[in-house]
DNA sequence: GCGCTTTCAGTAAGCGCTTTCAGGATGCTA
DNA sequence: TAGCATCCTGAAAGCGCTTACTGAAAGCGC
C-alpha cells in the first residue's frame, strides 16, 4: 500500500476521521478513543501529508532562506543566526542557493510562493539590475498581499520590505580611516561584480573617504573579480603581474581576502612585510589565518536572527522597517604601519 | 483577496477548469485558448498552489538534505555536490541542519515523509546508538515503502539505504603510515565524540595501524571534544596543559585542525617546528591557512554529486549499493621530518 | 453523404486533511 | 422528573489542483 492515510487510522481504531484528526491534534478528545487513535497510528506509522494539511488550512512550518551560496562561510554565518532563531520559534528552513543567477532566485521566489511558506528570506546583495527589480517585485507583491511575510539582509534599492543592513558604506570608511592612520596612501582594492548593491557601497564608502583625506583611488588599482576565493586569487594575482604599487590591499570581502592570501604567498610575498591586506566581513575563519586578518567585523549571526524576527514580527503598518547593523573596524596583524 | 486561484484564472480566460490546468501545463491546447490561459494567468500573477498540486498527485521537486550543521565546511563542501547534481536535474534542494541532536534529525525526516519529498539524503555520520537506531528505521522503513528514496553518507552500521562512504578507516590508516614515514613515534589525537560512527572509524584505522608498526597509542594521548573548531581548540589546550609529549598531533577533523592551530599559537608554538598537525577532509581552507594543513583529502564535492546520484538513480532489486570513496594523503607543510 | 476514427474541451471524481455544523449523551438546575 | 446547558462525536463540505471519463465536433474513406 502506497500511505497509511489519516482513513487508515481512523478505521483501525474505530472512530470517525473527524475524531483521529482531533485525536492526533490535541484538542479535546475522551482519553478512551484518543488512546485507540494514537496507538493506531503508531501502530501504522502514520504521517499525515503535509500538503493535505496545508491544503485544508493548517498553517505550516517552514520558511524559505535564498542565498547566493551556502557554501560560502558569509551566508553560512548568517543562515546559522536564522536558524537560531527558527529553532526557537519551532519553524523548520528551508536553504536555497542561488549561485547568482537572478533567473534562479525568482524561480526560488515563485517555487515558495507555491508552497506557501508563510515567511521569505532574502540574505545577500541585491542586483542593480532594473529588469530583475521588477521581476522580483512582481514576485513579491502578491505574496505580500496574500499574507506572506519577507525580510531581508543586505539589499535595498527598491524592495519596500522590512529589511536589515550592514553598514557597508560606513563600515568601508571606517576601514579606510583605519588604514591612513596606519600610514598607508597608496592602495588597491579587490572588487566584486559592479551589479550588486554591496560593492558599490563597498567601495564607494573606501574611495569617497580616502578622496576626502586627499588619497585618490586611480580606477585601474580596483580589480574586479567574482566574490569568491578563487576570485579574489585571480584578481590579487592581476594585480601582481601588472606591478603592485600599493602598500595595502583591501579585499570587499574576507573571502576574496582568502584568496590574496594564497596568491601572494604563491608569489613568496609575506603578509604584512611586503603588503598589508584587509578585508571586510569577519567570517569566523580570518583570525585562524595566518596573519590574522584586519577586517570590517559584521555581526553575521546576528544579522540573520535580526532578518529572521523581523519576518515573525508583525508588521500592521505594512512600513518598511530598516535595521541598521554598524560594522567595526578590528585590527590585527595582516596590517601593518607604515612610515610617512 | 487572499490567493489567486485557478479557478480565477479559468474564468478569466472564459475556460473551464481542465483547461486552464492543461494550458498551464503545457498539454495540448487549442492555441488560440492557451493564450487565453496564460494572459489571464500572467495578469492576475497566478502561481499555482504546491499543495493543491501535490495532493493532486503532481510530482514535486524538493528533496530533502540533512546534515549536522551546514556551517560546518565539510558538509557545506558536500552539499555544494548535491546542489549541482540536484540544479542538473531540475530539483529543489532543501538543507536543514540537526546540530547534532538524533531527536531533531528524526523530527526533520519525520517532516520530510510529510512533505512527500522524492528523495532525502542524510550526511554524515550516524549515532552509535540503538535506541536512534531504532527510531530512525521506523521513519525510513514506511518511507522506503511509500517509494521514497533515501541515500546517505557516511553511516552504515544499520540503515540499509544506499550509502557512500569515505574511507574514513583506511584513510585514517595512511595517514598514520605517512606519519611514521615522516619520522613520528609519539602521537595524539584530537577526538570527537565516541558516539559518532565517523569517530570510530578514524580512530581505530589510525591506532591500528600504529599498533602493528609497534607505535603504541596511550588512550591518555586521546583527547575528546566537539567537533568543531572550539572542540579543537579546547583539546588542543587541554593536551598542552597536560605537557604535550608527541612531536605530531593527528585531528580527526579539519575543524578541529584549525582550532588546534589557533590553540598552539596562543601558547606561541610553531607548527611544524614545535609540533606536527595534521587533520581529515580536506576542506577547502586548510590550504590556505599558515602553514598549509597535512590531511586526507576527501573528494567532499563528489561525495555530495554521488548520493544525490545514487537516490536519483532507480534501485529496483532495493539492494543497498555502497560506494566507497577513497581518501589520499595530502602532505602539506604542517607536518615536518623528524629525525629518528 | 454515411459511419468511422480522431481531437479536444468540459464534467466530475478524487488526493488527504481540517473544520463547521448538527445531533446524541450526559449532567445540572429547579 | 422535566428542561436546559454542556460536551463530544460523526457527517459532510470544502481547500486547489490533476486527470480519467464523456461527449461534441471535425476529418476521413468509401
Amino acid at each position: 500500500m502506497p500511505h497509511v492515510t489519516l482513513e487508515d487510522v481512523a478505521r483501525a481504531a474505530g472512530v470517525s476521521l473527524a475524531t483521529a484528526s482531533r485525536a492526533l491534534n490535541g484538542m479535546r478528545v475522551t482519553p478512551h478513543l484518543r488512546d485507540r487513535v494514537l496507538a493506531a497510528a503508531a501502530q501504522l506509522a502514520y504521517t499525515p501529508n503535509a500538503h493535505a494539511r496545508a491544503l485544508a488550512g493548517a498553517s505550516h512550518r517552514t520558511v524559505g532562506v535564498i542565498c547566493h551560496d551556502v557554501t560560502d562561510p558569509y551566508f553560512a554565518a548568517i543562515a546559522g543566526g536564522v536558524m537560531r532563531v527558527a529553532g526557537d520559534n519551532d519553524l523548520l528552513v528551508m536553504l536555497a542557493s542561488t549561485f547568482r543567477d537572478p533567473e534562479r532566485e525568482i524561480a526560488y521566489v515563485s517555487m515558495l510562493r507555491a508552497e506557501r511558506a508563510p515567511a521569505i528570506l532574502l540574505i545577500g546583495s541585491g542586483f542593480e539590475d532594473a529588469r530583475w527589480e521588477r521581476a522580483m517585485e512582481a514576485e513579491l507583491k502578491p505574496y505580500l498581499d496574500g499574507g506572506g511575510r519577507v525580510a531581508v539582509v543586505s539589499r535595498h534599492r527598491s524592495l519596500k520590505v522590512d529589511s536589515v543592513l550592514p553598514e557597508n558604506r560606513a563600515g568601508a570608511a571606517a576601514m579606510a580611516r583605519a588604514l591612513l592612520e596606519l600610514g598607508h596612501r597608496r592602495f588597491a582594492v579587490l572588487s566584486g561584480p559592479r551589479a550588486l548593491t554591496t560593492v558599490a557601497d563597498r567601495l564607494g564608502g573606501f574611495r569617497d573617504e580616502l578622496v576626502a583625506a586627499g588619497v585618490p583611488l586611480d580606477p585601474a588599482d580596483v580589480v574586479e573579480g567574482p566574490f569568491t576565493r578563487d576570485g579574489g586569487y585571480q584578481a590579487m594575482t592581476e594585480l601582481l603581474d601588472r606591478g603592485l604599487d600599493a602598500t595595502c590591499v583591501f579585499a570587499l570581502t574576507d573571502v576574496m581576502a582568502v584568496g590574496a592570501y594564497a596568491a601572494l604567498r604563491d608569489r613568496r610575498l609575506r603578509v604584512p612585510d611586503d603588503v598589508s591586506v584587509a578585508g571586510f566581513d569577519d567570517i569566523p575563519i580570518v583570525r585562524d589565518l595566518a596573519p590574522p586578518l584586519t577586517t570590517v567585523a559584521l555581526p553575521l549571526r546576528e544579522l540573520g536572527e535580526k532578518v529572521m524576527e523581523l519576518a515573525l514580527t508583525e508588521n500592521a503598518g505594512r512600513r518598511r522597517r530598516i535595521l541598521r547593523m554598524n560594522g567595526e573596524v578590528v585590527v590585527r596583524a595582516s596590517t601593518a604601519k607604515v612610515n610617512g
